[in-house]
RNA sequence: GUGAGAGUAGCUCAGCUGGAUAGAGCACCAGAUUGUGGUUCUGGGGGUCGCGGGUUCGAAUCCCGUCUUUCACCCCA
């Protein structure tokens, strides 16, 4: 009986194990040169976990089973509540700011579709217990570091920064009623997907008055948040909110990323838990989702039942980054294909012996080595050496028999020296 | 949950308005090659044409159902 994979996920057969350990190792270079350490939890946590802030609906999108004693437990769909619960459980000790990251393997029962599969990687990283608007501008900038460093230029993708404290009270300001706050969330977070007409006509729906609708649409033209004043006059609440989104941007000029960088005021980040600062890094032609997102939510960590500590961060799944990367022609020019330091052929069958304690000599020198378990010609076992992408094979010949010497082919070259077994290789058993 | 497209070899696909033993390229294995690889040549293995039913003398091909998959909607932590 055959049994076909599950619904939305993927096999790592080693072609796609390099790809995807490729990405991983850029996202965990780029997350400790920036200052961040590394942290895991369990991939399966109390159901009630992914309820305190979601509500019933995500629950459905959950991966949930009871184990033998009756507990509801959950697949983790995302690592953010495992780390609010981590974060509290030792607040008093820990340093601030805390710098975590992670690259959590995360699955969610969704439908499949292009860059959305059931189960993924997601880097996370978080800054814990700082509230300015720098350690926003780090996540960001940490964010661009790494695609920046595979290659993707300012011409592929964009940085797109708002503020849901900004949004508020702009609205606020145009005097749209607070209950209508999350329809005008959910709205224009669909902005980017709808035709022009349609959002406007959807928004005339949510806000009758048309002068608030043509000051919302104002805002939603604005380049930066420093024109603000042009569509709602200025107050305490909304100046604070202006100069925090203006920090956010001139210390992404000053660490050298601004031309990534636009000021999007319908950035908004769905339902989730944000409270500030939010962003998502698309590619420039917009036909992807989202390549991350992530932003503040200060409120979090007490919603855990913890002390009310700021916390900024954001999260890149695998899926989206590896389509980009591949349309870019940034991935299979960049993964690193399967590398062997030896490969130990024989060319008499009387040698065979040599072969084994050879390869495994190599081996305890700490060199990869391989050799082939067929005892063909020589040509068969070289062929077998160019198709493992050995660097070089050492032949062990007559010579080896005669005055302990093997000969090493530089597969690349093809140039061949013959050395003395001791001097490839050190004693056996012996100390280096 | 809703809608549309697609399922033929490990992969990418061809297979005309229904016709005889279902093909190609790549990949894999073997040989040419018993002391020298990448190229080339020759040969080989591998398919219940997703599955079930129907129409027909005859179905990979047409019809219905079903499963899987892709894409979009919903949602997107």
């Amino acid at each position: 009986m055959k049994i076909p994979p599950v619904k939305g996920t993927r096999d790592f057969y080693p072609p796609e194990m390099a790809r995807r350990n490729w990405i991983i190792d850029g996202w965990k270079s780029v997350s400790i040169r920036n200052g961040f350490e590394e942290y895991d939890g369990p991939i399966f946590e109390h159901l009630m976990m992914y309820q305190i802030k979601s509500g019933q609906e995500i629950v459905e999108q959950l991966f949930s089973f009871q184990d033998r004693g009756g507990r509801d437990l959950a697949i983790r769909p995302e690592i953010t509540p495992t780390l609010a619960r981590m974060v509290n459980q030792q607040i008093n000790s820990l340093p601030r700011p805390i710098k975590w990251f992670s690259v959590p393997r995360l699955c969610r029962a969704e439908r499949p579709q292009k860059g959305r599969l059931r189960e993924f990687f997601q880097w996370n990283i978080d800054i814990i217990g700082i509230d300015s608007p720098e350690a926003d501008a780090e996540v960001i900038f940490t964010s661009l570091d790494y695609l920046r460093m595979v290659g993707l230029t300012s011409r592929d993708v964009r940085a797109k920064i708002s503020s849901r404290k900004l949004l508020a009270c702009v609205l606020r300001g145009i005097g749209v009623e607070e209950g209508k706050f999350d329809g005008m969330y959910a709205l224009l977070d669909k902005k980017a997907k709808l035709p022009a007409d349609t959002f406007e006509a959807m928004l005339a729906e949510q806000v009758p008055d048309k002068e608030q609708a043509r000051r919302i649409s104002d805002f939603l033209a604005l380049n930066s948040a420093g024109e603000i004043e042009r569509v709602v006059p200025l107050n305490d609440e909304i100046r604070a909110a202006v100069e925090q989104m203006q920090s956010v941007f001139a210390t992404l000029e000053l660490m050298g990323v601004a031309e990534y960088c636009v000021f999007d005021p319908a950035i908004v980040r769905g339902l989730a838990y944000y409270t500030g600062v939010v962003f998502e890094i698309h590619d420039i032609v917009g036909e992807l989702r989202a390549i991350c997102g992530g932003g503040r939510y200060d409120n979090l960590l007490r919603d855990f039942g913890g002390p009310a500590i700021p916390a900024t961060g954001m999260g890149m799944g695998d899926c989206v980054l590896e389509i980009l990367l591949h349309q870019k022609g940034l991935l299979d020019s960049q993964v690193p294909p399967r590398r062997l330091e030896y490969f130990v052929a024989c060319a008499d069958a009387a040698c065979a012996k040599a072969m084994y304690s050879v390869a495994a000599r190599l081996r305890a020198a700490g060199h990869s080595a391989n050799f082939s378990y067929k005892l063909g010609g020589l040509s068969k076992q070289l062929k077998e050496a160019s198709s493992q992408n050995a660097a070089r094979c050492v032949i062990i010949g007559q010579e080896y028999l005669d005055r302990q010497e093997l000969v090493i082919k530089d597969m690349l070259s093809g140039e061949q020296t013959q050395v003395h077994v001791n001097q490839l290789l050190p004693e056996p058993g012996g100390t280096t």
